[in-house]
DNA sequence: TGTACATCAGTGAACGCGCGTTCACTGATGTAC
DNA sequence: TGTACATCAGTGAACGCGCGTTCACTGATGTAC
């Protein structure tokens, strides 16, 4: 259909824009339990089977606000990269220090999508793309720090076949030339990231470390060290 | 109090146990959104009023059940730990298996622990002695390879005061003789435990890598690497 | 050992609530001629 | 440019549901004498 639309499009889509906001506004004040059609539509002054209009069901409701949170993240995260200037472990921290951010200024949304599943929820195939979209970056600054040769041998050494018959299919297919060590090495790194910055956001750090600021910055060296991402 | 008690404080702890494990049974298939004090109640063919003669409210069941899969955790972890066999470095690959394992085994309990916090709900103290229990018995294997003389530098250089002043704090408040380095290490690792666990349990690595167990084998490798466990 | 009494487990009805979703309708708005 | 019509946004009432919690009550059970 492209990008013309007919005036009707063009207001459906406003409205729809309402709605995932005032959603969005009560999920980051309420949590995703609470989050009900009734109680976005009586905030937006319109009757509760207005929405239905819109948004078939709550689930496809939830389903937007998943992607919505995907996309602010990757699109913090992305600025982030793109703006920081220095060598690629530079930016790989800044990236870090972006996701770190965005999930400390948006607790319910990271929980939403990091945390654990909405039982009875099962997400559909539209929000694949947009849940990559950190993983990708990283994957992108991982095979540059590749190609400038800035990438030493991972801390990971692949001991079973199955890891190695599993990171060789990971390589094939996404086409990427980085070493199956390396592979490992960066799904562990990738594991500590978001387990460093959930045990944050979910309080678990609280009254035991002070500034997670900085624990979160040795969490980084860590994971570059991890990849054999080596400086300057 | 002591252990004697009369035939009605018997009879009360017998019930309160098979309310419980009624919520838990529902908590495994149902998850913990859909847990209700009337389908408790329903199933153990007693009247949802009769339910509040044992338990205050819902969230004070909602407690039981937290330090109740706490408990069950720490149970299974220091069970593993106890029965293994060889060095400190076998029986922490031991004790992190054995953790995954429950996990696996029981993906919402996990979830109530380790996932998003419940919204609105507020953990009361009672809560935190067994929250502790994991924790304190990777502490006790750390302390153990360090007496031995098995613990090698930690792979985490401390940079920033802050780090330096909250590392000492947590030596002080626990009287360990560990040293603040190896402090840093061991809280980055237990984050990646978690980390990794929770991505294998709310399905992040799904259709990614088939043999999550031997990542995991790899992680845990790693999470002795950073605090310096040496082998043999 | 037998009886009176206090304790407490358990009942069932009720309160008030909010939810997701449907449906027949009204009225505005853009479009085709 | 003016009019007729189809489209569609939005309404309000209703359905049926399950929830947490309270309360006055009944009847069993253990205890004290």
């Amino acid at each position: 259909m492209g990008v013309i639309r007919t005036a009707h499009e063009n207001a459906r889509a406003l409205v729809v824009g309402e709605i995932v906001g005032e959603a969005r506004r009560q999920l980051a004040t309420h949590g995703a339990a609470t989050l009900s059609v009734r109680a976005v539509a009586r905030e937006l002054g319109m009757a509760s089977s207005a929405v239905y209009r819109y948004v078939s069901s709550k689930d496809e409701l939830l389903t937007l606000l998943i992607v919505d949170a995907y996309d602010a993240l990757g699109e913090t995260a992305e600025a982030a990269g793109a703006s920081a200037s220095g060598d690629v472990l530079a930016r790989f921290r800044t990236v870090c220090r972006a996701v770190r951010g965005w999930a400390l200024e948006h607790p319910h949304e990271y929980a939403l999508i990091y945390g654990s599943p909405v039982p009875g929820y099962h997400a559909p195939s539209s929000t694949l793309e947009p849940a990559s979209r950190v993983t990708r970056l990283l994957i992108g600054l991982l095979l540059e720090a590749h190609q400038e040769g800035r990438l030493g041998p991972a801390r990971v050494a692949l001991d079973p076949a199955s890891t190695i018959r599993d990171m060789h299919r990971l390589i094939e297919g996404s086409g990427l030339s980085i070493p199956p060590a390396t592979i490992a090495a960066g799904l562990i790194a990738w594991a500590l990231l978001f387990g460093q910055i959930s045990f944050e956001i979910f309080g678990r750090l609280t009254d035991l470390v002070p500034d997670a600021e900085a624990l979160f910055e040795h969490a980084v060296t860590t994971m570059a060290d991890l990849v054999g991402m080596t400086p300057s």
